[in-house]
RNA sequence: GCACCCGUAGUUCAACGGAUAGAACGUCGGUUUCCGGAACCGAAGAUGAAGGUUCGAUUCCUUCCGGGUGUACCA
């Protein structure tokens, strides 16, 4: 089992420094942070001053002991009090070195697995069929992605589902589009604006005619009650919506276990609301069935609505038939839904329904904030004017195609389009994954786009420098296999600033986990390019030898390694050219 | 009305309750020893307001100001 260093100072540093003591807490925690000033060493804790609180003791006396506990400590150098009651560790270069030839070894590249692995099933992107995806999908999209796979990665079971939504009163509309103005060769060619162009008809004559609504909804009824031929055709158009969907996917190389859209619990909906009055948690209420959270205060006067007064029901229905499933066939431990901030009160509702109705599982609603338009106005989904998610990954493409073009014009035909492809995908969703979660941001073009600054193709460029030294290396598994037969001394500032960041990648990924913080390891990534950046430019390799370039190549090959890893988390690719 | 989210450099964004609030873009100034200059080094520049909690607050609590979202039969 490896630890990080955080872990493994904070275990040593609890040992030494509470037989000094003495009198500790005993649920006391022995935290240990990396220094965020190079002047206060490279890690510190404030364990003093926390400890003079309990203790009523005087922080820098307790302090002076767990440093001088710490003293001994074949990981420190050094060790410090300072300021208040801080203690600062400066590690010894020979136990660093020890760690890299550690973590070099290591395919996980120093990540532990969690000791006591859960069932995740995360819920992301369920966009609509029927409808173009825009580039407000992106965000849920490409976060949802992004936990699955850190999740899976430090060994949790993962189950993404996409809860398309694939039975939505929408319906109604469409069915009487597709029987009144349907152009059939439009639909082939492009189905889903066909689809969409039906939807808007309908949607504004509706608005101003009663008679067209009331149509609607007698196709929607017809639908709901299994009319073979509104089946038939909305059955074709969750498949064309499908065969889009699937495209677009692929481009973003994001993959979904399963794909089970609102259709799939039709039927498991009456049983649930039945099953809800008679237990009496749901109660009738102006026809309609709903929940009532009268302990709750915040909830007193906001009831969950799952049944309506003609009978239809909600997709808080829905999505409370979802949580069953994922926990009676799926046996999730844990459920996460990437889904916007404006429906906190909708999971708020059905977390606590479920809850109600004794589902175990840890249901997290992991929010995202929106994408404004020009306006600074929220981009809403009929404004007409969205941007097409499709358009934005296509104009990625060739922005960095011609950034290619003209920095690297040598490179063969196939070459370029592969790299473009990563390079503008790689730009769009690093855009998204290196904020947080919760910001709302203006849309731009060019920021969306952008591929200089704290971008993906920064990252990539570092990955394609170090891999070039290796290209020049006559024998380079030789030359690697001598690398690591030593520690490396980290002599140059450089070399032990990029040796501190690649140990701290242990720490980065499984704290992006803690507050589905995607963003906390982009920020890692930008700061370990800058590292490498620095170290390359102070540190030639090449021109080295000896133990001096054995301990820089050993370096090398581990900063691609936690870069490609690391990109790999993000769902970003690298190239080994650009 | 009630609930939730957000106010940080000119701009876009960071910061488990920790020390002198970090980056990026833009601006200004540097880098002919160099393995890919899509780079590196440096400079100027910010916590909406007022209280409170404490050794210590961008972070937690209260109030106010400003922006956004949601709030019984859409999803």
């Amino acid at each position: 089992m490896s630890m990080s260093i955080k872990q493994q100072l904070a275990a040593e540093l609890g040992q030494a420094a509470g037989a000094a003591l003495g009198v500790v807490p005993g649920d006391f925690q022995w935290q240990v942070t990396a220094a965020n000033d190079p002047r206060f060493g490279d890690y510190q804790t404030n364990a003093a001053m926390l400890l003079a609180k309990v203790l009523r003791r005087n922080p820098r006396e307790l302090a002076t002991v767990i440093a001088g506990a710490c003293e001994g400590l074949p990981a420190c150098a050094r060790v410090e009090v300072a300021g208040p009651g801080f203690v600062n560790f400066h590690l010894s270069d020979q136990w660093l070195g020890a760690r890299l030839l550690g973590q070099q070894a290591d395919p996980r590249l120093g990540v532990a697995a969690v000791p006591e692995p859960r069932r995740v099933v995360v819920d992301f992107s369920a966009p609509n069929v029927a409808k173009p995806m825009h580039v407000g999908h992106i965000r849920s999209t490409i976060i949802g992605d992004c936990l699955a796979r850190v999740a899976r990665f430090v060994g949790h079971e993962v189950i993404t589902d996409n809860h398309i939504g694939d039975w939505g009163t929408q319906f109604g509309m469409i069915l009487l589009g597709w029987k009144q103005s349907l152009d059939a060769a439009r639909l082939e060619t492009d189905p889903i604006a066909e689809l969409l162009r039906i939807y808007r008809e309908v949607n504004e004559h509706a608005k101003s005619d009663q008679a067209v609504l009331q149509a609607c909804r007698d196709e929607l009824v017809k639908l709901q009650a299994g009319d073979e031929e509104n089946l038939a055709i909305w059955r074709r158009c969750v498949d064309l919506s499908l065969r889009q969907l699937r495209e677009i996917y692929a481009t973003l190389g994001v993959g979904f276990d399963h794909f089970l859209g609102e259709s799939f619990y039709n039927d498991r909906l009456q049983p649930l609301v039945e099953d809800l009055l008679s237990s009496g948690l749901a109660e009738v209420s102006d026809g309609a069935v709903c929940v009532f959270f009268r302990d709750v205060p915040e909830l007193a006067d906001k009831p969950c609505l799952i049944r309506k007064q003609d009978g239809g029901y909600l997709y808080a229905t829905t999505d409370l038939a979802t949580i069953d499933h994922r926990i009676s066939e799926w046996r999730a431990d844990d459920i996460w839904y990437v889904v916007g901030a404006p429906q906190q009160l909708h999971f708020q509702q059905v977390f606590e329904v479920a809850r109600r109705r004794g589902a175990r599982a840890q249901m997290v609603h992991v929010a995202h904030g929106s994408i404004l338009g020009q306006d600074r106005k929220l981009m809403k989904t009929r404004s007409g004017d969205n941007v097409g998610l499709r358009e934005v990954l296509e104009e990625a493409v060739e922005r960095a195609r011609g950034v290619i073009d003209g920095k690297n014009p040598g490179l063969p035909e196939a070459e370029k389009a592969e790299v473009a492809s990563i390079i503008g995908i790689g730009a769009v969703k690093y855009a998204e994954l290196s904020q947080h979660r919760m910001t709302d941001y203006v849309f731009h073009w060019d920021r969306m786009l952008s591929l200089q600054g704290n971008t993906a193709p920064y990252l990539q460029y570092s990955y394609v420098r170090v891999r070039s030294i290796f290209r020049k290396l006559d024998d380079p598994g030789a030359e690697l296999a001598a690398a690591v037969a030593a520690a490396p001394a980290l002599a140059d500032p450089a070399e032990r600033v990029l040796a501190l960041q690649l140990q701290r990648f242990a720490e980065v990924v499984p704290e992006v986990l803690d507050g589905f913080t995607p963003n906390a390891l982009a920020l890692y990534l930008h700061e370990l390019a800058r590292a490498f950046h620095s170290f390359f430019e102070a540190c030639p390799v090449l021109k080295s030898d000896g133990p001096t370039r054995a301990g820089r190549l050993l370096l090398c090959d581990l900063t691609a390694r936690v870069l490609r890893q690391g990109l790999d988390l993000l769902g970003i690719e690298v190239v080994e050219r650009m």
